[in-house]
DNA sequence: ACAATATCCTGCGAGC
DNA sequence: TGCTCGCAGGATATTG
């Protein structure tokens, strides 16, 4: 699933293929993709834009266009974004393809859960309104422990819904929160409120590491996500928990476990992430 | 304001 | 081989 490190891989590698390209054509494969605006005024006011930068927030790629719209893609659960520079037809479950005048880019996505908006820079539309009230990355400076603490000290909620909140922790998903709280060594049903100052400070540490390891590696490739052109990322080979069920811990060589919570699976080490 | 739960969506793997 | 069933999960809506 496309986290921050897979956004930002995705943005690195896209710029060079996209900066200064016109869009001279869409093909549209199914309109759900669309979160804004309805398809007909979205293919219309998309023709010959020209892109002129791509920027991330949290998990969302913007591609900044000519006339001051923006481009904006959210790739949910297993949105891919590929670029093509000759102009073949081989990618699966693409919903939007859009033409340049040389290569294409696709929106592949199965789970039809990903969206596409276009709108100018200063009318966001309602259903992006989330885009305005991200909290702080994870790498930013403003990111420490004073900022943690003060998002979760009063939150009767455990730590693992607390990451997964982007006004919180911004970019983070299920991978990393699961491999920040096992670095921490969190267990990740602890209350928000439960967390002692020290483990605040570790958790911080432990985001900011490995969400830059992440993006060294260009990501993680172990169910959708693929880079641009096609290629894996290789976080998957440092992964300590993340779908590592029965496995053994490499720290105590505890037995790694999986539970639910809020219905997604959380891995950690019960010996290591202690619930008391 | 917060917390918990339902909903969207379809491919895929497990089990028989 | 082919079928059914339930899982995967980010963000938003809904309900309490």
């Amino acid at each position: 699933m496309p986290e921050l490190p897979e956004v930002e891989t995705i943005k690195n590698e896209l710029k060079p293929f996209l900066i200064n390209k016109r869009i001279i054509g869409v093909k549209l494969e199914n309109k759900k993709i669309i979160g804004y605006p309805k398809p007909k005024d979205f293919l219309k006011k998309i023709i010959n834009k020209k892109i002129l930068n791509i920027d991330r927030k949290g998990k969302y790629l913007i591609l900044k266009l000519s006339e001051n719209y923006n481009l904006t893609f959210h790739l949910r659960l297993s949105g891919r974004l590929i670029y093509d520079e000759n102009l073949e037809d081989k990618v699966k479950y693409t919903r939007i393809k859009f033409l340049f005048n040389k290569g294409t880019l696709s929106f592949s996505e199965p789970r039809l859960l990903g969206r596409v908006y276009l709108y100018p820079v200063d009318e966001l539309p309602k259903s992006l309104s989330s885009l305005n009230n991200l909290g702080k990355e994870p790498l930013m400076p403003e990111f420490n422990f004073q900022y943690l603490k003060t998002k979760i000290k009063n939150r009767h909620t455990n730590i693992k819904s607390l990451l997964l909140d982007q006004k919180i922790a911004c970019g983070v998903g299920n991978i990393y929160s699961d491999e920040a709280l096992f670095c921490a060594k969190i267990h990740p049903k602890r209350k928000g409120s439960s967390l002692k100052d020290e483990e605040i400070k570790r958790l911080v540490k432990c985001l900011k590491k490995i969400i830059k390891i992440a993006i060294n590696k260009k990501g993680t490739s172990i169910s959708d996500y693929l880079r641009p052109d096609g290629k894996v990322g290789s976080f998957q080979k440092y992964l300590k928990v993340f779908r590592k069920e029965g496995e053994r811990c490499i720290r105590c060589n505890g037995k790694i476990r999986r539970i639910k919570i809020n219905n997604r699976s959380s891995y950690f080490c019960p010996n290591c992430q202690k619930e008391v």
